[in-house]
RNA sequence: GGGACCGUGGGGUAGUUUGGUAUCCUACCAGCUUGGGGUGUUGGUAACUUGAGUUCAAAUCUCAACGGUCCCA
């Protein structure tokens, strides 16, 4: 397998095909079957997700994939936002459709004519929904697996409310929603507030989550946005107050995809294969049965697996009989298993397990009468260590860009304080080709701009995917 | 938005310059063997992206489409 460090887009490539969550070999460019492994995983990153959304009170619902070019020209800055990515569907059968429709590039435009109907007192808010389908961007750049594509696993919360601040609330918990499902995933992360030209198209401010990879570019991993008014008031919709007036919804989404999924890979992997956090691997625990005279290590592994299963973990016996011990351990860490174990004559005589953890370490040996609670410690620890070392990596990744040269040369993101203005982040993206991500929204520090020496705060820079 | 390179069994490749018999590794299938860190062995399956053109003859030369990779903005 390739280095990753030294060449981070061909391990990417090649650990996605070895490890089975991907075939890119469908016809059609960005678009990409889903294999078994794969899919298991991504339905644990959604259940993670609808778990923390749906303790807050969301609804799940599901719109049809298509939306008529009326239903999408609505909000103006909107539709601008996405007419060169848009898949048009233009005839049924044989006929020229009347009315062309668009493959959903996101969910506005379908939902919000619904909202319309929904909404009609204060008493119907707020009104919180959320969808995990696919969205369809016709992407003209190289696609990357899970990165960049053309259909796109997408979760996307819409929310509408009586009034701005309890808009403003919803962002908030849409950060702590965020901060449960980023904390189960192991992944660091900076909040940044987009430059206006920027911004989701429609949205009065955009919020987003980024990462960073190996190699120093950054991932924008989740967006949460703040509508107020733009787009309940293009597509009417209006509630009755308490006063018996008619007042415009406020409105804020929030948006992840299969972008969780490459960042797990990406910040988790080693040169060994895929790490997954315990919470979504598909098996948690592999129990490699190691053949030996006279002792019945097949009972043994099943009394096991059964022990383990009780106690709700998800595990797999190999007892493939054409494959020896050693080659199942690299592949079961190439295929990012946390955790390990061994059974052979000697656990077997002993009334023992041997355990290994995906991210290293000496075996452990423990008896079996210990095992769920001595599981789960090793679980526990898999946990915190994959979050020590994805932090650790986040630190290094971001640098402080003092000067234009450093950020010209450099191969991370950078931290340098900004004034906001477009002329000074053209300035920036001009000469050293790094794109400004926006304002640090959780950082206070104040400083001179890097480039007009005004007042100004901390923004993030990068090359980003 | 602009540019470069690439497309050979499932994956990775040799062959393309100089047109003529398609190489090796891996994976897969059937055995035997082996088993505490990628067992060994025997036999077998399996490929020139698509279309058009040049030619007696195209993996090889030309054009286009589709797909892949990278760089610059």
């Amino acid at each position: 397998m390739e280095n990753k460090k030294s060449d981070f887009s061909s391990w990417y490539n090649e650990i996605i095909d070895l490890s089975g969550l991907s075939d890119k070999r469908y016809p059609i460019k960005g678009m990409n079957v889903w294999l078994p492994y794969g899919l298991k995983v991504m339905k644990g990153i959604d259940r993670i997700i609808r778990d923390n959304v749906d303790i807050s009170g969301f609804q799940e619902v599901q719109f049809p994939v298509l939306i008529t070019r009326d239903q999408l020209s609505i909000e103006f800055e909107h539709v601008k936002g996405f007419e060169n990515e848009v898949y048009w569907v233009t005839r049924g059968g044989r006929e020229p459709l009347e009315v062309e429709m668009a493959l959903r590039p996101t969910s506005e435009a379908a939902m919000y004519g619904m909202f319309q109907l929904w909404v009609r007192a204060h008493t119907d808010l707020p009104l919180k929904i959320y969808q995990i389908v696919s969205v369809y961007r016709y992407e003209t750049k190289h696609t990357r697996t899970f990165i960049r594509i053309r259909e796109i696993h997408f979760f996307e919360a819409h929310t509408a409310h009586t009034d701005y601040d309890s808009a403003e609330k919803q962002m908030v918990e849409y950060r702590q929603i965020w901060d449960q499902i980023s904390s189960e995933l192991c992944l660091p992360f900076v909040v940044d507030q987009r430059p206006d030209w920027d911004k989701f198209p429609g949205a009065m401010y955009t919020l987003a989550f980024d990462t960073a990879m190996p190699g120093g570019r950054s991932l924008q991993i989740g967006t949460i946005h703040q509508y107020g008014e733009n787009f309940s008031r293009n597509y009417g919709i209006e509630y009755l107050k308490e006063d018996g007036t008619h007042s415009y919804v406020s409105q804020t989404t929030f948006g992840l995809s299969e972008r969780l999924l490459a960042a797990v890979i990406g910040i988790h992997g080693d040169d060994t294969g895929l790490i997954f956090p315990p919470s979504i691997a598909p098996v948690q625990i592999v129990i490699i049965p190691i053949p030996s005279e006279g002792a019945d290590t097949d009972s043994y592994c099943s009394r096991v697996s059964q022990i383990l299963s009780a106690e709700g973990f998800r595990v797999h016996i190999d007892n493939r009989d054409n494959y020896t011990p050693g080659f199942k351990f690299n592949e079961w860490e190439m295929k990012g298993v946390p955790l390990r174990i061994e059974i052979g004559g000697r656990e077997v005589r002993d009334n023992k397990i041997t355990m290994r953890l995906r991210t290293g370490g000496d075996r452990i040996k423990c008896r079996i009468d210990d095992l769920p609670s001595e599981a789960s410690r090793a679980l526990a620890s898999l946990k915190e260590e994959l979050r020590r070392r994805a932090f650790e990596h986040f630190e290094r990744s971001i640098e402080d860009g003092n000067s234009l040269e450093i950020m010209k040369k450099g191969e991370t993101m950078f931290r340098f304080y900004w004034c906001g203005s477009k002329e000074c982040s053209d300035r920036i993206e001009g000469e050293t080709g790094k794109t400004v991500l926006g304002m640090q929204k959780e950082n206070e520090n104040k400083g001179k701009c890097l480039i007009c020496g005004k007042d100004g705060r901390v923004a993030t820079a990068s090359t980003p995917y």
